[in-house]
DNA sequence: CCGCTACTAGACACAAGTGTATAGTACTCA
DNA sequence: TGAGTACTATACACTTGTGTCTAGTAGCGG
């Protein structure tokens, strides 16, 4: 895999690569062979000799992008010592680039908006991780409908927060963070798990650059 | 301009709500003139009468977009009882489809996304409206940081509401209502607030289909 | 009823993208 | 070293979209 034999320029994998690159420059559904293979200075076949269409690239960007509804689940199946620990489980995947990467995620969203099959997917999966993060508050207490507007309150601001195309330096974000955990969960976040949640978040972030 | 006098078949406007609805199918920057031809039954040589190209259709909708924005910004400004009732002021504009169109509002965000001087369009309306919300917490006695927060947990939150494509029943989102505005506000709403705010949503709700 | 205004249709030339077919080419292994 | 595997380049036919040009056409005002 890591070794190029015979006369490749290229691999089915860095196909992949450039379409979610090329994200950050064209919807989805209106991805080209022809950029692609212009990025990857490569012509047009070696597309086709690794994928039958456009739709199975398509794909591929699918599984890629349901890999975070899996990392976010699970973090909200954890065990925690309290609601606050719990919640900063969750905004591991929000500090990780590797676990969730919001240019794929609106990608995938702004594709629901147009194909309908698509929409059924992210909604599905949104049901997932509100029901997760939902039953994550039942644990400590919280009851319905609360736990789960506390869920919403919890992942759609972090949605919208992307959405809105929000950008902040780690220690921003660091410093709003307690007011965050405080009106999520109405207690009081101790210093001791918010110094811990900190060292991870720039550990993380200072990795992928 | 109701009168079609000549031989008029579309109008200037009609191109422009055309445009509007084919975003349920199409990214703003993918928009077709021959599409829009088809969808209004005429030649793209009206289209071309009345717009020199696509960008000055593409101005056209980031100005209707752009309305959005004064509407919010003008509810955070209002004067109220408490902050229950002025948080229920910014909430109209997302109970009233005249006042915030999801569908343009996300064209627009996805357009941003590709675009650096849309994202610069996006990013400055986002500041503004959070701004304002920001003060109107301020007025209601919250301090600084907290005020930033909690105004960006309610506008991100529905931000992240719609990007989620969460599209529930009036009556179950007058049901969480009470539990959104506590934990935002950190307030308990009185019902006679309540009722008022739901005799509002429901009847612009109603009035649309 | 004739001409002017305000629009519309249809044809043309061009660009960009798709999918397929055919002919390579670079390396590996027997 | 020659055959085979795993790719890649190029060319062709087709589709969809753009912008422009020319020739209309429907109704109003004199």
């Amino acid at each position: 895999m890591a070794e190029r034999i015979g006369n490749i320029k290229v691999t089915r994998q860095e196909w992949i690569d450039a379409a979610v690159s090329a994200l950050g420059d064209t919807p989805i559904d209106e991805l080209k062979i022809l950029s692609l293979a212009q990025d990857l200075s490569v012509s047009r076949s070696s597309f086709y000799w690794y994928f039958g269409a456009m739709s199975e690239l398509h794909d591929e960007l699918l599984t890629l992008w349901a890999r975070s509804t899996s990392a976010m689940v699970e973090r909200a199946q954890r065990d925690a010592a309290d609601i606050t620990t719990a919640c900063l489980g969750v905004y591991e995947c929000w500090a990780d680039r590797t676990l969730y990467n919001e240019l794929l995620d609106f990608a995938v969203r702004d594709w629901g908006r147009r194909a309908p099959a698509i929409a059924e997917r992210v909604y599905l999966a949104d049901v997932e991780r509100l029901d997760a993060i939902s039953a994550m508050f039942d644990r400590y207490g919280f009851v319905q409908p609360d736990s789960m507007v506390r869920a919403r309150l919890l992942y759609h601001s972090q949605l919208g927060y992307y959405a809105a195309g929000t950008a902040e330096p780690i220690e921003m974000r660091l410093m709003l963070l307690p007011n965050y955990l405080q009106a999520i969960t109405d207690v009081e976040p101790s210093v001791e798990v918010l110094e811990e949640f900190a060292a991870y978040f720039r550990s993380v972030r200072f990795a992928d650059d």
